[in-house]
DNA sequence: AGATCATTTCGACCGCCGACGAATCATTCT
DNA sequence: AGAATGATTCGTCGGCGGTCGAAATGATCT
């Protein structure tokens, strides 16, 4: 019937749902509790929020470990988002500037671990090379390959514990990257090796020229400019 | 803020609102009366739901002698209906076929008065005929020589009382057709002289061959086929 | 196993919003 | 002018939904 398109309207009509969305409106995966924090209530009224979002489908929820991570169901709730903020007035604060949005499209933080195209890049180059092969559902399994260059990398992962590795679809890029502890130690350890750096406070991050080499070098890809 | 998304979103997540929203969808302006039956609520409750839907900027209101005309704000507000169902399940009620949308936006009736390509170009050749003239605020003034043709084709309309004639917007045109009780006596007149012939149930209209090649004669204007 | 943290479930409270009856205002028709 | 019709305002009621405290669940770390 009709009232279905209600049921949608009132479900961004909330404003702590709203705020939720927004903060997701960049693909990003956020926690529950992260997305308490920006809606500014608590866990409790915040997993309620998720709850019904999840099941009026603006929603999916990947479990990954003690974390329930939450992201945009599709490209096609990004567009409500923007349909609304069309019509709403002051709407400026979520729209990013183009060469931001580049930015964020080329090299993110996606919670702790990489994103973007040098993330998906990495995935499939390390795949390519034999580093990590597909385990079932959405994990992958670290070779002994790949164990070798993590550990030369100066990373211990724990290949045998299950969803070590999984794979993370990319919100700009369609495609995958990494996730899971593995995806968190590869960042935490770029950072350490200067080969990314941070920018600003946000989420957006930049390829060194140093970090660029090596991962060209050793992955053999061939990342494009900015 | 980015809570005035969630305004926009509780504004169209009430049911009666939605179903006075997708009524409006194609455009047409519909009276109070008429909204508060396709949103099965009463009139008081109509109002009130119009009141904050024009408030928030989704609908503007025309007032028409003792009516008021409500109609989408615009495009946009339309987009944000069609987001929405992309969302919403069953969706499929309200989606017009393009074939039914050529023929609404060449001749349709917008309520009483002619509207579409052929209800803007006969306003706008009637003035270029000095028919009439814009007046004060929206409102047209018949003129003598509008009186005279009126007068040929059997229309009997008060020109001294304001408000005789009101200029409209169409909705597909981006222009100005004649609404008011002139419209209305136009519309009626076109009907009874076989100039126009109403389709199906609905709102659109059919310009009759005899309808074209008298408003072209009389009018010398040129409508395009279709 | 116990401790800790993230998250969810349950339960209760409260406020807001949508519903309509009655009355008022506005406009048109006779 | 008076009646009739359309629309809005006012006031009130009722219920749905958002909120958080308390407690349960699940998962990880030592």
């Amino acid at each position: 019937m009709e009232l279905e398109i209600s049921r949608v309207g009132a479900l961004v009509g909330d404003g702590a749902r709203a705020r939720m969305l927004i903060a997701l409106m960049d693909g990003r995966a956020l926690p529950a509790g992260k997305l308490a924090l920006v809606a500014r209530v608590s866990p409790q009224t915040a997993s309620a929020h998720l709850s019904k979002l999840v099941a009026g489908r603006l929603l999916v929820v990947e479990p990954e470990g003690k974390h329930r991570y939450y992201r945009l169901a599709g490209p096609k709730v990004a567009s409500l988002i923007e349909a609304l903020s069309v019509l709403a007035p002051v709407p400026r604060l979520f729209q990013r500037d183009p060469a931001d949005t580049n930015g964020l499209r080329f090299a993110r933080s996606c919670y702790t671990h990489l994103a973007g195209h040098v993330g998906v890049e990495l995935n499939d180059a390390a795949q390519r090379m034999g580093l990590w092969v597909p385990s079932r559902g959405k994990e992958y399994k670290v070779t002994e390959k790949g164990r070798d260059w993590l550990q030369q990398l100066g990373i211990h992962v724990n290949t045998a514990r299950r969803g070590s590795a999984r794979a993370c679809l990319d919100w700009t890029e369609r495609r995958h990257h990494v996730a899971g502890p593995l995806g968190t130690l590869l960042f935490k350890r770029f950072l350490e090796l200067g080969w990314i750096a941070r920018l600003h406070e946000g989420r957006a991050v930049r390829l060194t020229h140093r970090g660029r080499f090596e991962l060209e070098q050793q992955l053999r890809l061939r990342l494009r400019r900015s």
